[in-house]
DNA sequence: ATTGAATTCATACTTTCGGGTGAAGGTTTT
DNA sequence: AAAACCTTCACCCGAAAGTATGAATTCAAT
């Protein structure tokens, strides 16, 4: 806060030396006074941009949507598409017979997912996998 | 974003005729440049600010503390201290053994708290129970 | 002091999970 | 075509989780 309030300081100080100088240059030349108004109206607003944004910026952050899915992460561990989709669902806390039936397979399929994705993701529980996958953003 | 740009662009017609109106005045009254200048500078210094300010307002949100504990659901659900300390432990991945261990008591103690916290946060298995503690801002 | 809630533990039983192995059918890549 | 991969499924086994019931202990409140 401090720094800010001293750089904003700087800023001033410089922009009026900026205008000093376009001043004098300006008034020899005699150019209108609406055009040099037009000048100090423009940095000012610049100024004012800046200095809004700077005095606010530490209590704000940007919210994109709240998930982006790290392809990186899924390719690196190769986690196959089905995979992936038994992540989804195992984390909104579905048991492995609810996944198999909502994806129309066996349970033995599941269970050969899950293992595999325990595997991958370097893990032993599912309520762990479901931490992992979140921590590598592979889901919401 | 349409809307922010027509406002600003009233903002300026009015600024404009102040400052026109004031040139008007001010320089009729024959008062010193600098100080026309200066007002000019302050107004298009806020008016900056306002439309920086305005441009990223919706793109921001306050940042504060990211877990903050929702002691009602605690007192509403009726659930206990020691509930609540082994929901946690269980939303960390632990399982009951290890949360057993953890809190030197025996397995079966803690099954009757994960039966209890189930019957409690209406779910049947202990994912849904992490879920629906976060859910409820019961844990982070 | 008694009531009531919270905590602790046990036993017994069922269900779900997870590990290991193997294998058939399909797709993609080489 | 062959190799590599994904998906599917099966069977077995042990471990973990969850259900039900009952009970002893502690601790705060009436």
């Amino acid at each position: 806060m401090k720094r800010t309030i001293l750089l904003y300081g700087l800023a001033m100080a410089i922009l009026i030396f900026l205008l000093k100088y376009l001043e004098y240059r300006l008034f020899v030349r005699d150019l209108s006074v609406e055009f040099y108004v037009g000048i100090v109206a423009v940095m000012f607003t610049l100024l004012g941009v800046w200095a809004g944004l700077r005095l606010t910026r530490k209590k704000i952050v940007l919210v994109g949507p709240d998930f982006i899915l790290n392809e990186n992460e899924l390719l690196r561990l190769e986690i196959s598409k089905r995979e992936h989709e038994v992540l989804r669902l195992m984390a909104q806390g579905l048991s492995n017979q609810e996944i198999a039936d909502k994806l129309f397979v066996s349970l033995n399929t599941i269970k050969t997912h899950t293992s595999n994705l325990f595997l991958k993701l370097e893990v032993k529980r599912r309520t762990q996998a479901v931490q992992r996958g979140k921590e590598l953003r592979l889901i919401p």
